[in-house]
DNA sequence: GGTGCCCTGTGG
DNA sequence: CCACAGGGCACC
């Protein structure tokens, strides 16, 4: 569910409420979203140890923990995180509940469970999280339209298929995808040989804009983040093709069409992208 | 490459 | 009731 512009958030607004924070206890209640073998080990690990900051990698969520070691969270379809006091009821669905020495819960939340948990200890080699195989943050310096062009320039595979590859580019969800290809003027099922350098040039500049754009339109205060149950802030209305297939384009009024690319549907305007 | 699968909930 | 949902992986 969450793409880069809502893990940013959830990480600006769990990361500023549990910084400096120490875990003094760690409760599973389902061992499912914990992908470490030994249930014990994890527990040890997190449990007593403080928080020193939360960071984000891609659509990762990585607690840095004050005994080296590292939490790691990818919150998948539908997986939630929030801070709130022991006392409040506890959501159907909620899995894992770090208690916090303040008295406060830091509850992970997650309706279809396909999020996950790792450990990390100190030093180790991370061949479990799949962080070490992402491409680079659209904000790096290293996202170039050079670099987009190289890797993608000779493949056969259409540019929405390759955005959603992590490995190329990472944080770009479904959605954006569509959002980024109709801001770029882009139809999504171009094969990637088939784009021009200006093309290349044009989405290397969309894609950390639109995310940004999504960043910015995403803030909110933690309070109305926790009321409205860490989704309430997601931004369906300022969203400008995703959802809006059969309406007409915000650009020039012609239909928006939607397809299939990849398994997943993709909307754009057939009038603005090429 | 395409498909199925992990899950639950919702909307057509 | 079936199709589909913002992710990612294993498997032909």
């Amino acid at each position: 569910m969450p793409e880069l512009p809502e893990v940013e958030t959830v990480k600006r607004i769990i990361g500023s409420q549990v910084q400096g924070k120490k875990i003094t206890g760690v409760e599973i209640i389902n061992n499912k979203v914990i992908a470490h073998p030994v249930e014990e080990e994890f527990l040890k690990e997190v449990n007593n140890s403080r928080i020193i900051g939360l960071q984000r990698r891609g659509k990762y969520l990585c607690f840095h923990l004050e005994n080296k070691n590292k939490l790691v969270l990818h919150l998948r379809m539908t997986g939630c995180l929030l801070l709130m006091p022991y006392t409040y009821p506890r959501e159907k669905h909620t899995h894992v509940i770090f208690t916090m020495e303040d008295g406060q819960e830091l509850r992970y939340i997650d309706t279809r469970r396909f999020g996950r948990f790792w450990l990390l200890k100190e030093d180790e080699d991370d061949i479990f999280t799949g962080i070490s195989k992402l491409g680079p943050e659209p904000f790096d310096e290293a996202f170039t339209s050079s670099y987009l062009y190289e890797k993608l320039g000779k493949r056969k595979k259409s540019i929405k298929d390759c955005l959603l590859d992590q490995t190329l580019v990472t944080g770009i969800g479904n959605i954006y995808a569509s959002e980024i290809l109709f801001n770029a003027g882009i139809r999504p099922d171009r094969p990637c040989n088939n784009l021009s350098i200006k093309d290349y040039e044009n989405l290397t500049e969309m894609i950390p804009e639109t995310l940004n754009y999504f960043i910015e339109k995403n803030a909110i205060s933690p309070e109305d983040y926790l009321a409205g149950k860490g989704m309430g802030y997601r931004n369906t209305p300022f969203l400008k093709v995703y959802g809006h297939h059969n309406e007409p384009c915000p650009k020039c009024g012609s239909i928006l069409c939607k397809v299939v690319v990849g398994g997943r549907s993709s909307v754009y305007c057939p009038q603005c992208q090429k």
